[in-house]
DNA sequence: AGCGGCTGTTGAACGGAAGTCAACAGGAAT
DNA sequence: ATTCCTGTTGACTTCCGTTCAACAGCCGCT
């Protein structure tokens, strides 16, 4: 069934002189579904899900709209993988990390790199972690799967002082405070990014030391197993 | 035209003695449009926005579905509405505060009330906050109120000692913390209500502290007129 | 080159839900 | 009791997501 490999040569037929709308030609599955993603993703940013119609997208893919439905089996499916490829996008660009950094310096450049990307896509950071459709199950899990990612990768690169559920809400809590910090900083650009990225960074400490302080349920400070590995 | 001010005797007409889906009788335009709304927003708490069609409202009041549309001109409008409703009740509840308490206090207990509130109302405090409908600028407007009008709460029963546009994103933060927490806080109970507001107490301080500390370009800390005074 | 089939692609048709409107009906004022 | 005002109705229209049977380009085979 599937063992059949095609080997296309990645060339486009003939006429492509032409710049997009007209490249009504036959795609390989995989150029389809990516050209399809990356339309889905600068549409959404700018208009909001039931802004835009799927006639309204096969036009500007320059497709009908049966063919979205062979690719995606549901508008919503197309949105939330659209979706996904913002936030895998994100995840990405924040990952890259020097190797001989200090937890410190390696929140600082997460940091710089996360505002960067918030600045370039404004609006479709915006539209992404305001979520999209309101209360999806499905959009609601890419979110928070994002989020869920983000806190990984802070309590792995930091002292593993205690992982009791206070320290988990005070971390969700600090993402919402980044969060909330970015959308407000680039809709009103009245202040450098580096006084976010060290407010973020001074409250990321003092969220972590409240946090342990205030839990007296878990043990105060027990040198668990080192989690200094840097999380995925 | 409007000067005919009906008077009536406030009493349901007769049959009465029914629950609710039969109450198929007229009604006065305040009474019917409240029940309406309240009726929104339980509908909307537990299903999301296109979870529910106009049918399945007009069906549970018991009412036709025309007359929605005599109430509210579209169905996003009653969706606001009832957001706004939510909304409303929020900031109500959140607003009783002893006279003869000192700064800290009041937001100790703004805290205990915002909290008992999203205990309350679970879902739907999350899909109120979570937005409702992707993107849509009312819904971002309501959201955008409620938080503005926390944010003038917070400033003013707090020492103005800055007000620049640090300190400004920096409380949008911590609100952003705030409802992250809460959410995180109502998912998982697995932490006493006594922490989160102490930790999120403690952090409204660091914030502060932080904001003023890493912002330059605001004088140091210049005496200003006292606005100890609570906002609306 | 000719041919058969696999599969990307299409456009018309379907269903359901939002929104409209002209007519109905209950109660108040007379 | 009659009349008028206005809350209320349900059939109709329109738009949009979704389905499906047929079409067409490209490959492998002879």
């Amino acid at each position: 069934m599937t063992s059949r490999a095609r080997s296309r040569p990645a060339a486009r037929p003939a006429a492509d002189a032409e710049k997009e709308p007209a490249a009504r030609a036959r795609l390989e599955v995989d150029e389809r579904r990516a050209q399809l993603l990356a339309l889905g993703l600068s549409i959404f940013s700018e208009r909001s899900y039931d802004e835009v119609s799927i006639d309204d997208i096969a036009r500007a893919a320059g497709v009908s709209k049966g063919l979205l439905y062979h690719y995606f089996p549901t508008k919503r499916d197309y949105y939330v993988a659209a979706l996904r490829a913002a936030s895998k996008e994100l995840l990405d660009q924040t990952l890259r990390t020097t190797p001989d950094a200090s937890p410190e310096q390696e929140i600082e450049c997460a940091l710089r790199t996360y505002l960067a990307y918030v600045e370039r896509h404004g609006p479709a950071y915006v539209a992404l972690m305001r979520g999209g459709i309101g209360s999806d199950p499905e959009v609601a899990a890419v979110l928070e799967e994002t989020r869920t990612t983000f806190l990984g990768r802070i309590v792995a690169g930091l002292p593993p002082e205690a992982t009791g559920p206070l320290v988990h809400t005070a971390m969700r809590g600090w993402i919402g405070f980044v969060e909330a910090a970015s959308i407000d900083w680039v809709a009103r650009r009245s202040v450098p990014v580096e006084q976010i990225v060290a407010l973020a960074k001074a409250l990321l400490f003092d969220v972590l030391r409240a946090a342990t302080e205030f839990s007296p349920t878990n043990e105060p400070a027990p040198p668990k197993k080192k989690t200094t590995k840097k999380a995925r």
